[in-house]
RNA sequence: GGAGAGUUGGCAGAGUGGUCGAAUGCGGUGGUCUUGAAAACCAUUGUGCGGCAACGUACCGGGGGUUCGAAUCCCUCACUCUCCGCCA
């Protein structure tokens, strides 16, 4: 959520950068700083009341102590009526925060001056290309086929078991999926991250701190009993690592990555969209995660993304990067850039990453601060993305390598799966 | 799942209802001493909110209550630990 006191610092700049995402957040910030002005007014006189309040406990101590307890009684009877307004000014404080916490949970992340203006995804901004798309022969087949010719996957049995959008690999499948995750994880582990393994249920704290609650609850699964959700993204137990924490100004920066499945209900997709690996119920994510100083979180963008690309130019996918527009930004981030690998048999391109710097948004909500050089705590920024998504890739993979007879395997996934064609 | 114990500042660990934001030790930071370091000694060292500041106020797991006054008493929830049971 947005800090107040920088929002102050320029309301009209705010507001006009907000713009960008097609909506007027003009009243919803009037609202807060309304609210904050209230807020600020009542707290103030309860702090006076109580001051008076506890100075007068005292003084009744004192008396109790030196025996004039009619003294002591007498004050006590004045001490009602300031009880009496502590209250109605602490109610009045809390509805006042109330307020401001309702409108700060509804108001996105400010844009990056960058972010293009835009209505949905067909307007995110391309910044390059590279790879070359292959020419597939005549009988080139969509991926969902693929898997199904040469056993890598069992679309059927996982609705048997679980349901449509929970894939069953095997054999071969599952060696690529599991040469997939330790390709990703070697690779972020060598350009410096930790890697963590963290778990895939988290309580409702973690959901509020990383944004996913109370915004995107239908997006999750629930366990009613427990009251565990089911992570959506590593994104969440990862960053909530660093839920309450004050680190030190030396200690940046933080790079932590994480192999999870990730879990969304996708209630509401339907048809070709969701066909074969293109969205499911479960799947296998690598995640990099950064907390950074404000003044080096763009550079480390930057550095996130030219990482996710060496992947993709080592498998020898063909890929494009996009700026994502104003209609297509992430609630949370304030600049985000997709990766999307070209699937040549069903000729789309698949976003395999998105890569987002979230400035002060969600360390706001995580609290988390690290003390700068005067010694005084200021919010860090946190930044994640996808080092990747395995499902598109697998998708992308089979589709774009296959020949008649098979599939040829990356030379740089070789050592990860034994072997270098699937027939 | 059953029985019991506990939750205090970065950590360890005191705390009779008023003088407790909280002893003490360790750690951290600054300094003295030293060629440098260690040791020793001195000082300092939680977070939020309001305020230019002085200062005020809130926070001792969360929430509620009793009281003029709660870290301390009561209720409730969560979590942790120990023992027993079950179990990969």
């Amino acid at each position: 959520m947005l800090q107040i006191n920088k929002l102050r610092e320029n309301i009209e700049g705010a507001i006009e950068l907000l713009k960008v995402r097609n909506k007027d957040f003009t009243s919803e910030i009037n609202g807060i700083l309304s609210a904050d002005d209230k807020r600020k007014a009542s707290q103030s006189e309860l702090d006076s009341v109580l001051a008076e309040s506890n100075r007068l406990s005292k003084e009744i101590g004192d008396l109790f102590k030196s025996g004039k307890a009619a003294e002591a009684s007498v004050l006590k009877q004045e001490t009602v009526l300031l009880k009496e307004q502590s209250h109605a000014l602490k109610e009045e404080m809390i509805e006042a925060e109330e307020e401001i916490k309702r409108l700060l949970y509804i108001v996105p992340n400010i844009p990056h001056v960058d972010v293009p203006t835009g209505k949905d995804d067909s307007d995110n901004k391309k910044i390059d290309e590279e790879g070359t798309i292959p020419n597939l022969h005549a009988e080139a087949l969509p991926h969902w086929e693929i898997a199904d010719k040469y056993g890598l996957i069992d679309f059927e049995l996982g609705v048997k078991i679980s349901g449509a959008g929970f894939p069953v690999y095997r054999g071969k499948g599952a060696k690529l999926q599991r040469a997939l995750i330790n390709f990703f994880l070697d690779e972020a582990t060598e350009a410096g991250y930790e890697e963590v393994i963290l778990p895939h249920l988290v309580n409702e704290a973690s959901g509020i701190a990383t944004g996913q609650l109370p915004d995107k609850e239908g997006q999750m699964y629930h366990t009613e009993v427990d009251n565990l959700y089911l992570i959506p993204t590593g994104e969440v137990p990862i960053t909530n690592i660093f839920r309450d924490v004050i680190i030190k100004e030396i200690e940046f920066s933080h790079k932590l990555c994480g192999y999870t499945p990730c879990f969304r209900r996708e209630a509401g997709s339907y048809g070709k969209e969701v066909r074969g690996l293109n969205r499911l119920h479960q799947f296998d994510k690598v995640e990099i995660v950064r907390v950074e100083h404000p003044e080096n979180s763009y550079v480390v963008l930057d550095d996130m993304v030219e990482h996710v690309k060496s992947l993709l130019r080592k498998l020898e996918l063909p890929f494009r990067t996009l700026r994502l527009c104003g209609g297509d930004l992430g609630f949370t981030a304030a600049l985000t850039y997709d990766l999307e690998v070209y699937s040549a048999a069903q000729k789309r391109w698949l976003e395999v990453s998105s890569i987002s710097n979230f400035e002060t948004y969600q360390s706001n909500r995580l609290k988390l601060r690290f003390k700068n050089k005067e010694g005084k705590t200021q919010l860090a920024h946190t930044l994640n993305g996808s080092a990747l998504a395995l499902p598109r890739i697998l998708a992308a993979l089979l589709e774009n390598n296959q020949d008649e007879k098979g599939v040829r395997i990356p030379e740089a996934l070789v050592k990860y799966t034994g072997f270098d064609y699937l027939d």
